[in-house]
DNA sequence: ATGACAGCCTCTGGCTGA
């Protein structure tokens, strides 16, 4: 079972790119993260042109998240991350794919911090954080798969200076990702490649992609049970490469069945 | 110190993103 998480920067801007993806790739389920659109403007049924249809969180203009599954079956479990009713930001979605519970988590980039958007971005994190606990304690495979807007560690940016004051780097930040870890959740992509330096994100500007210059903010945070059946983990990275791309790449685990 | 890219709405500039 291939589970992937890509943050599209805009379904609409993105649709080709996206189609051509499934098309190639053949994720068995797909969190969407930044749909940056809602209702009418959703391309609900080009996704199902190509095979693919599930539960939606869109928003106007920004945010907005979906899991897609092949023949869309995908059944929702959770709309909104619980805990502040209001927030009425499209950032989270669950659903249950058999046996599977998948979250797709866009998470507050928290720029410019300090200020309201850094405090929003922490707030949300707590509210992540009972989340995983509660889902924990069901003892089932769980997902929580996204753009966290963390970078986990040093060895997750090109360049630690250079986003030193950044949101997704912050102490605070960290730590509230680090609890996850505590708490039993497992980095899928560390888990695969426990050193190495790898990017789900070039951003657009200074040649970032030329450079190779890139952050490592797309995670697949894994149960116990879950991680058991991890068999691989990667990175589609040729993807940023071509016409239109997304700044972020889909990331991806294949889990036991 | 600033802007660079990109997408979207309020739409030919402003806002947000990371």
């Amino acid at each position: 079972m291939k589970i992937a998480t890509y943050n599209v920067n805009g379904i609409n801007a993105r649709l080709p790119r996206l189609i051509e993806w499934l098309d190639e790739q053949k994720p068995d389920v797909v969190c969407l993260q930044e749909l940056k659109g809602d209702g009418d403007r959703l391309p609900i049924k080009a996704i199902e042109e190509a095979g693919y249809g599930g539960v939606w969180m869109g928003q106007k203009g920004f945010n907005g998240v979906a899991i897609l599954t092949p023949g869309g079956d995908p059944r929702e479990y959770q709309r909104g991350l619980p805990g502040d009713p209001e927030d009425v930001q499209s950032r989270y979605i669950e659903a249950e794919i058999g046996d599977v519970i998948v979250a797709s988590i866009y998470l507050p980039n928290g720029n410019p911090q300090p200020g309201p958007k850094f405090d929003y971005k922490l707030a949300w994190m707590e509210r992540l954080l009972a989340r995983a606990e509660e889902l924990y304690a069901l003892e089932r495979p769980v997902i929580l798969a996204g753009d966290y807007n963390v970078i986990p560690t040093d060895n997750d940016v090109h360049s630690p200076a250079a986003m030193e004051d950044d949101a997704l780097t912050q102490p605070e930040s960290r730590a509230a990702f680090r609890r996850l870890g505590a708490m039993g959740w497992t980095d899928a992509l560390r888990a695969r490649f426990p050193s190495g330096k790898i990017w789900t994100y070039w951003d657009y500007q200074a040649g970032a992609w030329q450079r190779d210059a890139g952050l490592r903010i797309d995670h697949l945070m894994l149960s116990p049970v879950a991680a058991d059946r991890l068999v691989d983990a990667g990175v589609d990275k040729e993807y940023r490469g071509r016409e239109k791309a997304s700044d972020h790449t889909p990331v991806w685990i294949m889990l036991a069945e």
